[in-house]
Order: structure tokens, then C-alpha cells, then sequence
DNA sequence: ATTAGCACTCGTCGAGTTCGAGTGCCAGGA
DNA sequence: TCCTGGCACTCGAACTCGACGAGTGCTAAT
């Protein structure tokens, strides 16, 4: 009793039926030759597999499916795969001429897309503390105003806040430069320290502690998480293998950020070079037929990118351009 | 031969497929009551239609189901409807605590396709020219810099440009004080000429064409168009009445921007206050089984808020839903 | 101009049937 | 002990068939 047949079998299974997306029966795979066994004897493999929770038949008279249990096996059987050299060129041209953040993530996002032909995710990198370098203030009517502050790392976060009671433009001009006079250079605790201080001076305008409390946070390392997704087509496209009903849920799922976030963070936290979650491992009823390979990137490995598709997909080139985009992008986000 | 009920019976056969999804004949619509004839009068009158081009049966032994003329000359005879109060107060309350552009934005699309139920799509306020208000550059690596312009209506771009050679410090911050001096507070003509004049100088770093460039062109109204959407997943959900091999293209055209781009410009330029893209109407392949409802806002009314659904759809509600976003979002966006 | 009536069409639904892929198990062979 | 060929069996897919009925167009009567 070959335990190593086993896995052979279990691996022809999958593959099998990751490209036919047809259950698959003893009799094809040993016409496949590649097992050199015949029908019986996989037979036989099956039947055990089965009983281990790998694979299981959609009903008595059809071929096996792997279960996420037996994709879980499989994937974690994998060695790295190459990615192919077209691809690999694809990558290093794409972002040659990336123009800003907002660019580099949304054209990775959609070029992971492409390599994948599955739904790429990719969320933003959460930037570390940093000093602030300069703070802008502009008018909008009697009563707002924009703050927008530029960070040393090259970030710029920005909102809008009221100004409660009419503020003179000298009291304005006064406000933006005291407070670029305060803040700029520092960080942290002094940075917060420097601008609860000089919000509280005795002649400041009301508004000078929102000023204060959005540059604390902006030098914090941002505002929000967010991700941004591509492709979401190729769920419905003809043979993902999802039902149309299946696929609504994991578009609310997309757009709804939240379930997401969490699910990439958890997988962040495994820390694996490239990480896995198929089917129910999701824990999420929405992604319950769908899996999702993800990578960190960037500073401290922070944020990820992801490919989510059917659990029935290819797992060893999702892997290899999910892993081969994180680490382009890393080298981008680094500098 | 009454034109005045044949009208009524095509508002009945639309009003009544919309809501069932299946085609409707005559009898149905006799016992229904609001026609006040009987079904062979209907049938006639369903002949007549017929040869109009406004509806068509599926096949012989089936109801009439409406044509995209139908829904057509349906909509061309509608009044505008008036909107719920629940959803009137969900307008009002939904943007009360946005916090920049951005916010606003995506807070629209969402509501919007919430109260339609449909996929909603913004397209970012395109902006008139304003006069500069700061330039920041920031250095990135050895070769790169982030430059961040601030208009005076409020608007942040930025973009990394490349140094091309080494910089010296001195000569980056000279750089960045002299151009602040040249161009701030200037417009327009007036600020090509000025900045053009500073890139010719003759001591000018050599990047100083690109930092000139892009800061006329984000002076001059920003960058790029951008359309975002929410709510995909209306298009999968259950009695969407759109297959799932319809739903792929229109999910790429929603992603690929430049057809949709091209489409509200297309519907801008009709000037109404809705206008409603029929089907084939919309002149795209992958949009030919959806219909798309939208409404211009902001100053000049140069942008759209839309919503996009199979031909099959609420026209009255969708209408009054995007004619009162537009109404909303244009009074946050011009203050 | 409208209506009631009637013959006709044709798609849907359920039952019954065949077909074959795929299985499990057993007995014989290396 | 493990593999293989063979065989009986299961059960879903695909097809046929007929009844049913929703819906139509036409005609004659009002």
C-alpha cells in the first residue's frame, strides 16, 4: 500500500479537475498513464482517500472532486512553481512607468488580474510613522476647510473640517503658519506633544484641535485601510466554475472591504511566503466556494496581495503570480 | 382604434413584466382591471404594438414581453416620479459627515446603488481651472520625487517624476521655493508663461520641464477622468433577469472606464435632466442587455451619477433615485 | 369598435426509458 | 501483500412521449 501513490493520485485528481472542471474517474486516469496502475488499483486509492476526507463524489455513478481538504493536501505537497518567462516580463515592464501610489497599486491590481485570470486584490500599503513635512490649509466656503498634510515619506492625506464660527483670513493665514512652524520635521509622541500645545495657547481659533488631531493621525501612518480589487469578471465568466447566485455574495464581500481586510490580515499574520486559504477555511459563508492566495509586500511585509478565485483553480500559477507581484511591488514601495 | 389605450396597454405590459419577469398576456392583463376591456381587445391592440416594434413574444404560445423601443417610448411618456420619503431622508442624512472628496464620492455610489438596487456609477467632478496654491516636492530615493500641487478650490494632485541626474539638496529645495514664488496664485495662460519662462532659465535643473508640465496640467483641471462604481453584485443577484455570460462584459466595461467614460460624455451632451440609455442604445456589445439612467451634477453639470441595470428594470424609481443624488451631490460639490 | 367564442400552436412538466460512466468487491496472479 | 481483470450494480444525464394549458389570431355577433 503505496502511500506515495496516494498522493500521485490525489495530485492527478486535482489537476485533472482543476482543467476539466469535470469530476474525474478511475478509468481516465489510468488511460492518463502517467500512474502506470490500473483502474482497480486506483480504485482502490480512491476509495481511501476518500474515507480521509480528500475527495468525495457528487453523487454514486460520477468520477471524484477534491474536497478543500484535498486541495489544502495538494497545496501544501506544491514546491514552487516557476512563472512563466512572458509573465515575467509582463511584471517588470507594467510598473516602469507607474506615476504615483494610487497608480502602482491599481495597475498591479490589474495586471495580477490579467496574469491570473482570477480576482486580484491588492491593499494598500500601510505606511509607518512619518515626519510631516508640510501642512496646507485651503478654504471652502465660510464654514470648511481642506487640511492636507505632506508627509516625508511622500504621502498625502487630506479631509475637510468645519470651522464652526466664522475664523478671519489674517486669524487663517496666522493658523496655517503656526502650525507648519510647530509641526514640521517632527514625529510621534513630540509631534503629538508639540501640536496639543500650541492647540491649546490661549488666543487659538476653535478649530486648531481638529487641525491638530488629523495631523497627529496622518503622520501616524494614514487614515484608512483600503483595498482595491480588479477583474471581477473573471468570477463570472463562462467555466469559473461558480453558479450565478454563488457569485453576488462574493462581489458584496469585494466591495464591502471590511470582510476582506480582516480575512488578508489574518493571513498576514501566518507569515508564509505565499499563503493559502481554500474553500470553508475562509471562514467566511460568502467565500465558502472560493479560495484566496495571498502575499505580503512591502516595508515590515504589512500589506498583501491576493488572487481570489473558485476553489477550483490553478494553485500553483496563482501562487507563482501572486508571489512574483508581491515581490515586484515590494521593491517599488521600498524605495 | 384607440392610441390613447394602446399606450396604456404598453405602459401595462412594462410596468407589469418589471415586476413579475415574465411575459404577459393578454388575459392577465384583462383580469388585472385597469384597462377596462377584455382580452381580445387587448390582443388587438398587442397586434398593433406588435408591428410598432414595442414588443414581441418570446415565442408563439408565450406573452408579450416589451422591446427596447417599448421601454423606450415608456419612459419618453413618463412623468417624473416622485421619490419616497425614506429615501429622500437616507439622502439627506448619508453625506452629512463626509470628509473630502473622496468620501463624498464613494458615499454617493453606495447610497445610489442601494436605493436602486442597481450597479451605481460617479464620475469624478471634473474641475475647472484654479489657481495654484502650493507646490511641494519630496524627494523619493536618489532619482525620484513625489510633487504634490494644492489648488486654491481645494483639489490635491501629485505624481513622482524622475530627477534624471543627482540633485543636490541646495539645489532642491532652491528649486522648490522658486517655483512656489513663480506660480502661485497664478492661472491659466498666465501660469504656462511664468512657469515656462522658470523652466528656461538658464542654471534650471533639469527636471524642471517635467515639474512645470504638471503643474499646468493639474492647474488646468486635474488629471484624469475617473468613473467608480458600487453594487455589482446587483447584476448577479438572483432575478437580475441577466444570464451569467451576460453579466462578464458588462462587469469589464464597468472596469475598463473608457467605455463608460465615453458613454456619459455621449449622455451629458443631451443636456436633460435624466437621460436614459436604452439597451442598444448605449451602442456598446456588452451593455446591450442593460440599461443606464443618469443625471449630471456639479458646476456646469460637467459630471454624472448614474445607474446602470438590465433593460429590465424600475425606470420611474431608478430615475427619481438618480435625478435626486445628482440634485445632492451638486450642492455639496459646488459650495 | 368591441367582444365572445373557437380552433390552433407550442412550450412546460412529469413519467417512463435507455444508456453508460463509474463504482465496489471478489477471486486469481505476481 | 499488493495488484489486476472481471462483473454486477447504481444512478444521473439525456431522450421520448403525451397531457396540459397559457396564449394567440380569426371570425361572427353586438
Amino acid at each position: 500500500m503505496s502511500e506515495e501513490r496516494r498522493r500521485a493520485v490525489l495530485r492527478a485528481i486535482v489537476e485533472d479537475y482543476v482543467s476539466t472542471h469535470e469530476p474525474v474517474g478511475s478509468k481516465a486516469l489510468a488511460e492518463a498513464r502517467t500512474l502506470g496502475v490500473s483502474s482497480a488499483t486506483i480504485r482502490n486509492d480512491m476509495a481511501i482517500l476518500e474515507e480521509e476526507g480528500l475527495i468525495a463524489q457528487p453523487h454514486t455513478s460520477a468520477g471524484r472532486i477534491p474536497t478543500d481538504l484535498g486541495y489544502r493536501s495538494f497545496v501544501d505537497q506544491l514546491a514552487a512553481a516557476a512563472l512563466p518567462d512572458a509573465h515575467k516580463r509582463a511584471i517588470g515592464t507594467f510598473l516602469s512607468d507607474a506615476v504615483d501610489l494610487n497608480d502602482v497599486v491599481e495597475r498591479s491590481v490589474r495586471l495580477l488580474s490579467q496574469l491570473t485570470r482570477q480576482v486580484a486584490v491588492v491593499q494598500y500599503p500601510s505606511l509607518r510613522e512619518s515626519a510631516v513635512r508640510r501642512i496646507e490649509l485651503v478654504r471652502m466656503g465660510a464654514e470648511h476647510a481642506l487640511i492636507v498634510v505632506v508627509s516625508a515619506d511622500a504621502r498625502v492625506d487630506q479631509r475637510t473640517i468645519s470651522l464652526g464660527e466664522a475664523t478671519s483670513d489674517e486669524a487663517f493665514e496666522r493658523t496655517v503658519r503656526e502650525v507648519n512652524a510647530t509641526a514640521e520635521g517632527l514625529t510621534g509622541a513630540r509631534l503629538e506633544a508639540a501640536l496639543t500645545m500650541w492647540a491649546a495657547a490661549p488666543d487659538q481659533v476653535p478649530w486648531a484641535g481638529a487641525v491638530a488631531d488629523f495631523v497627529v493621525t496622518a503622520a501616524r501612518g494614514g487614515t484608512v485601510e483600503r483595498v482595491v480589487f480588479a477583474g471581477a469578471s473573471n468570477l463570472a465568466r463562462a467555466g469559473s466554475g461558480l453558479e450565478a447566485d454563488t457569485i453576488a455574495p462574493v462581489l458584496d464581500a469585494l466591495e464591502e472591504q471590511v470582510v476582506l481586510l480582516r480575512l488578508l490580515h489574518e493571513m498576514a499574520a501566518e507569515g508564509d511566503d505565499v499563503t493559502v486559504r481554500i474553500g470553508a477555511e475562509t471562514h467566511h459563508e460568502a467565500l465558502s466556494r472560493t479560495s484566496i492566495v495571498a502575499a505580503a509586500y512591502g516595508r515590515d511585509a504589512a500589506s498583501l496581495v491576493g488572487a481570489l478565485g473558485p476553489t477550483r483553480m490553478d494553485y500553483p500559477g496563482t501562487m507563482a503570480a501572486v508571489r512574483a507581484v508581491a515581490r515586484y511591488l515590494s521593491k517599488v514601495v521600498e524605495l
